[in-house]
DNA sequence: GTAATAGTGTCTCTCAGACAGTATGTC
DNA sequence: GACATACTGTCTGAGAGACACTATTAC
């Protein structure tokens, strides 16, 4: 017995704005809740799309331009009710860019909405939110994961605001360095920022290293 | 363009065995690969299934006749290689079982087999047994997840034993008390296991914090 | 008594956290 | 010089690990 079931990806793009968690919102261009803000999303090619992480990473180059540094997937959204075309199979990724990179590369037509001030978004695509921040604030302490969203090049001062922000919490500096050194992921490019007072050195992530995770919390 | 894409549940059902992890596998009734060894799996029905969860549940209470008291979603396999009939997509979903409900509920036509002397599975059932067994092992120490392979009620050197099993390491009897303690999730039954030797104090889970999270490892 | 397992007490050393201190730039 | 930010050094307290110790059973 087979089923025919509607299999789609959705993928919730986080970003820094404004120091905030952000997530990439667009407007539906088509029926069910066409012009509503929602999660950007497309059905499964076959032809086209080798795996579950190549159809998310085509339907988010297509929708928004964007070639994300980081894409993962999240979990499995599939139920009865969650699309009113019926039974439907959402496979959920997550995806990390940093303001410059998105800057440069998204469309126009999209939204950016800090995670605080969500709306409440078609389909179950909240829920897909919330377990998208909730595996983002979870691996964040554990892993090189935030870099993704420092940007290229970071003060290790940016570094420390941006692991910050995703944790929600403050982190000590002296503790913060330590640690990184210790870990030893990120390593000096020569130069520096220039800014109002004292200049300092800027990093980068250490290619081979760009995704660790670590045993103990930074 | 929606098209007809083949949706499965698996599931990887995971036990004690001789104090090994083990994975219970069935001959498959039907083409691809009738008569191999293969994780538990099935079509969603779509009018049963209220979802992903409950599907996995059906799949696993019809085919091997257990009602796992840990069942979670694994990972979502979907690619147009992994099953000869095309384009597909598994949900696997990972089950804990402790052997005595096994022995209780199992059918007879089912094997387990210790995950260190797995054959090769048919599709790419290998691949999402691993992908189990790294949850299971990251999650251990962590969590109360090993619990539900020990059984309804422990001696705390049995649990302790369960934790090394899965964590794949020696823990300090002193240490693990202690952090048990601190955690407080476990609670006396006020029962003895008698045995060759001095009775041990039979615990059980506090029913509100059978699924907990820690922050620090046991 | 001995053997074996259950369960507890205590020392030490590591490391996270706190915070003060030094360095180097702008004005 | 003052001030702001970059970066480093050091003290302390909590807690994990190691291991010895006591307790209670069977024999």
């Amino acid at each position: 017995m087979r089923e025919s079931v509607i299999v789609t990806v959705d993928v919730v793009l986080f970003t820094l704005l404004d120091d905030e968690l952000a997530v990439g919102l667009l407007r539906r261009a088509d029926e069910p809740f066409k012009g509503r803000l929602a999660l950007p999303g497309g059905y499964v090619h076959q032809q086209e799309d080798t795996d579950g992480l190549a159809a998310a990473a085509r339907v988010l180059r297509d929708k928004t331009g964007i070639e994300a540094p980081y894409l993962e997937q999240l979990y499995t959204f599939a139920d009865g009710a969650r699309d009113p075309r019926g039974w439907s199979v959402s496979l959920a990724y997550y995806a990390l860019v940093d303001r410059a990179t998105l800057e440069c590369q998204a469309k126009d037509a999209f939204s950016l909405v800090p995670v605080a001030e969500l709306p409440r978004l078609p389909f179950d695509h909240n829920r897909i939110v919330d377990k998208g921040l909730e595996r983002v604030q979870n691996k964040a302490a554990y892993s090189t994961l935030p870099c993704f969203l420092a940007g290229t090049v970071f003060t290790l001062a940016e570094l420390q605001a941006t692991y910050e922000r995703v944790m929600g919490q403050k982190l000590d500096k002296s503790v913060f360095r330590r640690k990184l050194a210790e870990l030893d992921f990120v390593e000096p490019t020569g130069e520096q920022r220039e800014g109002a007072h004292r200049p300092a050195q800027l990093y980068r992530i250490q290619p081979k290293k760009s995704r660790m995770l670590f045993d103990k919390a930074l």
